[in-house]
DNA sequence: TATCATAGTACAAAATTGCTACTAAGTCAA
DNA sequence: TTGACTTAGTAGCAATTTTGTACTATGATA
């Protein structure tokens, strides 16, 4: 850590990774650029990091300035800083990944030009994006299947209550592969709690509702 | 990612964590500084990201420019941006961890003021280290706990040809709790092959010498 | 009221992990 | 030269976890 450099010419920026699962498919928010380069096409939210805040609050911000969205789970993914990303400026790029469910997406009241992607159609490069973010979202695809067998992140795609075959639905397109229902169950059964109601009105058995498991 | 701020008050650090495993404990190497602030501190390994430079290049340069070393194993660990981190500026530090064994840094020729330091001991708190360096440590001494079990980095702590036993400690010191030799053998048996050699010279009966299997 | 589709459970087979106890081989001291 | 010592390496059983199949349960719908 020096500063030998006394006129900084990198830029600092922070773009977010917005996933959530609706209709079965892993989805993304981007947003439509307004301004050259890449005008027109679809790029991951992001704001130029500001002296006063840290690099989360600066995530924090890209998601609130575009979705309206408050206290979402958020992590740090990955710093990318190849030379050429940006044809602006050299710009190093801290990105996080946040993940909702898409009820509270939908009552956020986002701004127009946010849309809802399939990640699976992005990573077969239709649409294209703008900048290395097709890349930077095939890495953080990488990172959710890879997370979802040793920590809770599957619980943030789910309202406070859901039932087992909707979480369950959850992990199987997380990982890509279906899961056995017993072993599912026996495998989540510490992490959760009955809240008691059913989900009714679904034609066929109605399933129980259940809640995530507070402490432990 | 916007550009809208023309005048960039905020620096660019990378910073090193290069472990390695001598006398069967992990240790890290730090460099005493010589500048205020925390003149005289110990601090990570670290350089200004150049314009020209990717991060990865910048890490291998700090590599290089305090040990000599070059091609070792180096991965992104995480980006730190608290406000106060750096009295002198705002500056978001870029980590990543390099690995080695220790005959490698040893015949590399390191500068002076380079030192080899337990980590247990830091992160106890001695010696006290410039910065936020402490807590970064800690950082990185965690996910290498958490990726000995998914990856193959424990390779990277020993030499070309090496012992099971050798192996074993290094992972048992990774984790931090001993493991059975037995299953030990069973889990590591597909990863590697028998070079013909063997370790001797030791006291006690000589251990076959094994290289890590290139394919698969 | 019977059928359908999904929710939920029981349980065996297979694989892995945890653990103990053994045999093997070189050094070193007598 | 030999036997004790200590570490290297292997065999194999017990316990647990994972994998998989087959069943029963329940409300909606016709």
């Amino acid at each position: 850590m020096k500063n030998n450099s006394s006129h900084q010419k990198i830029s600092v920026a922070v773009d977010v990774l917005l996933f959530t699962i609706e209709d079965d498919k892993l989805k993304i928010v981007l947003v439509k650029r307004k301004e050259k380069p890449f005008k027109g096409s679809f790029a991951l939210p992001g704001v130029a990091l500001r002296e006063s805040e840290t690099l989360k609050e600066a995530a924090e911000r890209s998601v609130r300035e575009r979705t309206g969205l408050k206290n979402i789970f958020l992590e740090q993914l990955y710093t990318f800083g190849e030379l050429e990303r940006d044809p602006r400026s050299r710009t190093v790029s801290v990105t996080y990944y946040a993940l909702t469910d898409p009820g509270k997406l939908d009552a956020s009241g986002a701004d127009d030009g946010v849309s809802l992607i399939s990640v699976d159609e992005i990573l077969k490069g239709d649409p294209e994006l703008a900048f290395d973010h097709r890349e930077i979202i095939e890495y953080g695809r990488n990172r959710l299947g890879g997370k979802v067998n040793y920590s809770d992140i599957a619980f943030e795609f789910v309202p406070k209550e859901f039932t087992l075959p909707q979480l369950q639905r959850v992990y199987e397109i997380l990982l890509g592969e279906n899961l056995y229902k017993a072993n599912f169950r026996k495998m989540i059964a510490p992490l959760v709690e009955e809240t008691g109601n059913m989900l009714t009105g679904m034609a066929h058995r109605p399933s129980k509702l259940y809640r995530r498991k507070q402490n432990n």
